[in-house]
DNA sequence: AGCACGCCGACT
DNA sequence: GTCGGCGTGCTC
């Protein structure tokens, strides 16, 4: 976005400007860098800075980019030291005040230096040469004096045509680039600069869909509440295909009326063709797109277009919220239950949460979308913080599936089998009337235990403690925590025993070789994260399934959502009890969500889809939900166990300063009181564990040297919980300094 | 974050 | 005798 040429280099500094010294401008200058503090310098008046503009200033012994983030009054000057000078301004578009205000918020917030929160909104390569500007070519009348054929044909390319492009003339008349200069340079052809066309806007009345008299209603409450242009939030809890899509766009329809712009976040992996394509067909226009993948020269593009208002629209992961828009009025953050939003690394923040910050600050209307919403968003909307929209049923053709489930205990299959005679049963049925199946097991490997017969010895991880999990096509027993792998011996470790190694427990690996016995000659994948050849393979063998090349796939997590599989009629859970016992507080939410999202996928047009949930415990809520279709009774008692647990509905962030003048000594203990919290039964979330710190007040300061581990405990007794991960600390001089509370409702 | 300054080990 | 390791401190 910035460009050196850009640069507006200040004059020479002259001895006789007659600027009195008491007039000069001082502006307060935030770098992006992982510092808290904003520095001053001296402005040139010609500069005529202003709050948000990107500036290049001397900093220690380099230049750097800055944004102002204050200009200070006039003869205010507080500090006795010299001040540098600015060294110039970036001919790009300024922060605006919203962004720069959500950019603190968050520092204040996340704990985070605001420098580095900084760097979110200016993530983009410092210096782009700049943009050749694009020329066209259009005809004067005169002929050229000599008519060769290839000068015929350019002439004739462009007959119909009032101006073309060199490049495009070129190829329309087929000949190269040398004979269209050369008619220039006769004066045959006129050249004039192709001045960027403002990007075609969205037509809010292009093409809007076909409403039920549900989606219809939710759709004017939902537009109501934009163009009233007020902070509130609204949750859009529909099931897949029952048009929430359709909904948010009547939503964003309303914002490009009022001449608002709109932001749709979405997860990265959701942010695809489809989805632009199906913008496309109800605006006119695709989208602006902003995810990690787009060019330097686009983002350059889109910032520009957002700040001047010539984007409306943008569709983008959560990095798009940081976006200097000039007049936001819709934010829609679709499947707002996804993990994806939260930022583990560098600042730590969950852009839908931040979402209904920005919303907050810009005034403006915040709608989260989602099958299965968070439980957070669940609770807000129960307790009326945030208004809720159903749309409890499928539109048009396609049906609901069918849900049923097997209880395991009272029929199990063989045993070292996994599936169940009905499911096999179900399987074939399916199979015969050339439709696909779908076996979803959420666990990668062959087995996710290695077990001695001999003596019982149990592989582990020598750094986390979890089991090793078998790969057997790659002979390897791999911790899927960190990544240790080791060769799979042939002998017991412990006792020497050879050939009494058991793989224990099915994986995907196992499952496909039960499934390879069950139906021989019958087309199957097998699609996990582990499969080789990476995205550009997954890309294949997705198209290939919705192609209709395979008939069985067997998959884990990874297939319970994008790709559409049009001939997927059947889904069987191989084992929908896992992830519920596994001491993650957020486990049945979770396995919820996963296993409405997957059983979803059964189902096509013509053909009911069926979905059967393999089970130890068909009474366990979870199950409940998924097979009554009602979720209200789920989410309510998983919100009072929460409570009951004493773990808060909400994430707090909670900080704990370990004092310590040796460096190395406070490091082993955070990390120590880091493994301590993160043990603890009755937690989960994030814990900010920081280094040594002299006071409250140098917080902010120190932090950044010792961020060791950032992750947040959702506690509503965190002085308690803070006593209780000190204890468990291995060294009593730990002590806990600050606790730092924090509800992002709270900080309105 | 970068970058300079500073004080101890293996090389031309 | 120097090159270079990364520890510590500073940046208007």
């Amino acid at each position: 976005m910035m460009n050196a040429d850009d640069l507006d280099r200040k004059p020479k500094p002259s001895d006789d400007d007659g600027a009195p010294a008491g007039a000069a401008i001082i502006v307060d200058v935030l770098a992006p860098l992982a510092l808290d503090m904003v520095w001053s310098y001296l402005a040139p008046p010609e500069l005529a800075l202003a709050a948000g503009d990107i500036v290049r200033i001397p900093f220690g012994s380099r230049e750097v980019i800055g944004v102002v983030w204050a200009v200070r009054s006039p003869g205010a000057i507080a500090s006795d030291r010299k001040l540098k000078t600015v060294s110039g301004k970036y001919d790009a578009p300024p922060l605006p005040d919203g962004l720069r205000t959500l950019l603190d918020w968050i520092a204040r917030y996340t704990l985070a230096p605001r420098g580095q929160v900084l760097r979110l909104a200016l993530r983009h390569p410092e210096k782009l040469p700049p943009e050749a500007p694009r020329v066209a070519v259009a005809a004067t009348g005169k002929l050229p004096a000599r008519l060769t054929p290839a000068r015929r044909r350019v002439l004739a390319a462009l007959a119909g045509h009032r101006e073309m492009s060199r490049k495009a003339l070129a190829e329309a008349a087929e000949v190269s680039l040398t004979v269209i200069n050369g008619l220039i340079d006769d004066g045959c052809l006129e050249t004039h600069v192709l001045l960027d066309a403002p990007p075609l806007a969205p037509d809010p009345d292009f093409a809007p869909a076909t409403l039920s008299d549900g989606q219809t209603a939710a759709a004017a409450s939902l537009r109501a509440a934009v163009a009233d242009r007020q902070f509130g939030v609204t949750l859009i809890e529909g099931v897949t295909g029952s048009g929430k899509t359709e909904v948010y766009f009547e939503a964003i329809a309303e914002a490009l009326r009022q001449g608002w712009q709109a932001l749709v976040m979405m997860p990265e992996i959701a942010l695809t063709a489809q989805f632009l394509d199906r913008f496309a067909a109800r605006f006119g226009v695709r989208p602006a797109e902003w995810h990690s993948g787009v060019s330097p020269r686009q983002r350059e593009r889109i910032h520009a277009g957002v700040a001047s208002g010539d984007i409306q629209v943008v569709a983008g992961a959560r990095s798009a919220l940081f976006l200097p828009f000039s007049k936001l009025g819709l934010l829609i953050v679709d499947e707002e239950h996804e993990t994806a939003y939260k930022q583990e690394d560098g600042v730590h923040y969950h852009a839908r949460d931040m979402a209904v910050v920005r919303g907050r600050i810009e005034s403006c209307h915040v709608a989260l979308a989602s099958a299965t919403p968070s439980i957070e968003s669940r609770v807000n909307a129960m307790r009326g913080r945030y208004g809720h929209l159903r749309l409890p049923e499928r539109y048009g053709q396609r049906a609901m599936p069918r849900l049923s489930a097997i209880d395991l205990r009272k029929q199990p299959p063989p045993k070292g089998r996994w599936l169940s005679e009905p499911l096999i049963e179900a399987a074939r049925e399916t199979l015969a009337r050339d439709e696909q199946a779908l076996f979803y097991l959420n666990r990668r490997g062959y087995a996710p235990l290695t077990l001695c017969r001999s003596c019982g010895h149990r592989f582990q991880c020598p750094n986390c403690s979890a089991s090793l999990v078998e790969h057997r096509f790659r002979r390897a027993l791999i911790c899927h925590h960190c990544g240790h792998t080791e060769r799979r011996p042939d002998a017991c470790p412990a006792c020497g025993e050879v050939d009494a190694l058991v793989p224990a427990g099915p994986g995907v690996e196992r499952l496909a070789e039960e499934v390879a016995g069950l139906f021989p000659g019958v087309p199957a994948i097998t699609l996990s994260s582990d499969l080789a050849g990476g995205s550009e393979r997954m890309r294949k063998e997705l198209d290939a399934v919705a192609a209709g090349e395979f008939r069985i796939i067997i998959g884990t997590q990874l297939v319970a959502k994008g790709h559409n599989f049009p001939r997927l009629t059947l889904v069987g859970v191989v084992d929908a009890d896992v992830g519920l016992a596994t001491g993650d507080p957020r486990g049945a939410e979770r396995t919820f969500q996963m296993l409405q999202q997957v059983t979803g996928r059964a189902g096509r047009g013509d053909a009911p889809g069926r979905a059967i949930l393999q089970t130890h415990q068909p009474d366990h809520p979870v199950m409940m939900a998924l097979l009554s279709g009602q979720s209200e009774q789920f989410y309510a008692e998983e919100i009072g166990a929460r409570e009951a647990a004493g773990l808060a509905p909400f994430g707090r962030l909670a900080a704990v300063i370990v004092a310590g003048p040796d460096r190395h000594a406070a490091e082993t203990h955070a990390q120590a009181l880091a493994r301590a919290a993160h043990a603890m039964p009755d937690v989960s979330g994030d814990i900010i564990v920081l280094g040594p710190a002299e006071a409250p007040l140098a917080i902010v300061r120190g932090m950044h040297r010792f961020r060791l581990l950032v992750k947040c405990a959702r506690h509503t007794d965190l002085q308690g919980f803070l006593r209780a991960v000190l204890a468990a600390a291995p060294n009593p001089a730990a002590r806990m300094r600050v606790t730092v509370d924090v509800d992002p409702q709270s900080f309105f």
